[in-house]
DNA sequence: TTAACGATTGAACAACTGCTCAATCGTTAA
DNA sequence: TTAACGATTGAGCAGTTGTTCAATCGTTAA
């Protein structure tokens, strides 16, 4: 093998990066797929994508505490993926972004066609 | 406030639990949304669908250890999201799915629209 | 044959996550 | 006013995750 067909790391380390968005940006992307990551999260979401529901609704649906509910939706609350509308007593959560169903739509393509 | 108008919380229940995939599709959708939710691993899948990377490449533009990057990669290719081509000692991955990078691009949308 | 390089592996660890439990708050019906 | 309902909060925990370190394997060049 000639010196010049020898794998040159740094030169391949210099191009790479250049593909690579900035931190920041990758810390966005990372945190966006984060919140999808968990099941219970993801059907919150998917849930909330249909119809609004209040917090012992969702409990009710996913089979955890209306605690454990509670505090996924304030992340979710944060995260700005849903908003809230109060009525007495009870709290109506409904999605409040439309590329997340995009994104679950092309994740759905993926895990069928693999 | 009539008793009619009353919140039923087992209807809203039951027509949300009709919305919610079942838990299979749920897990493989979650798995494939944790693949990307670590900025390492992210970076890594984004480098490769450009340019195949052996690994010390990978860990030079990531800046952690041949180790680290040996085991994100392992999972990767366990998830069949990556393969590799071995060349006398240099194990050279590529990516090896072509929905992920539309994955990347919605999110993007996403976190650029917010 | 052996030294060097590249890759992999397993153990160990610190950090993080998601849950439950118990306490508490706000609102409304009695 | 007070009991009941719905929602939220914080502490504590068990399980998981991503990393490093050290040891080892495979391949090639010396």
């Amino acid at each position: 093998m000639k010196s010049t067909d020898r794998h040159n790391h740094q030169s391949h380390i210099r191009s790479a990066l250049r593909a690579i968005p900035d931190n920041d940006q990758i810390l966005d992307l990372s945190e966006t797929f984060k919140v999808l990551s968990d099941p219970t999260r993801l059907k919150i979401v998917i849930a909330l994508s249909k119809q609004e529901l209040c917090t012992i609704d969702i409990a009710g649906v996913l089979g955890v505490t209306e605690s454990a509910v509670s505090h996924q939706l304030r992340m979710l609350k944060t995260l700005r993926l849903v908003k809230q509308r109060k009525e007495g007593k009870m709290v109506f959560y409904s999605l409040d972004d439309e590329h997340i169903e995009d994104l679950i739509r092309v994740a759905t393509r993926h895990i069928s066609e693999q």
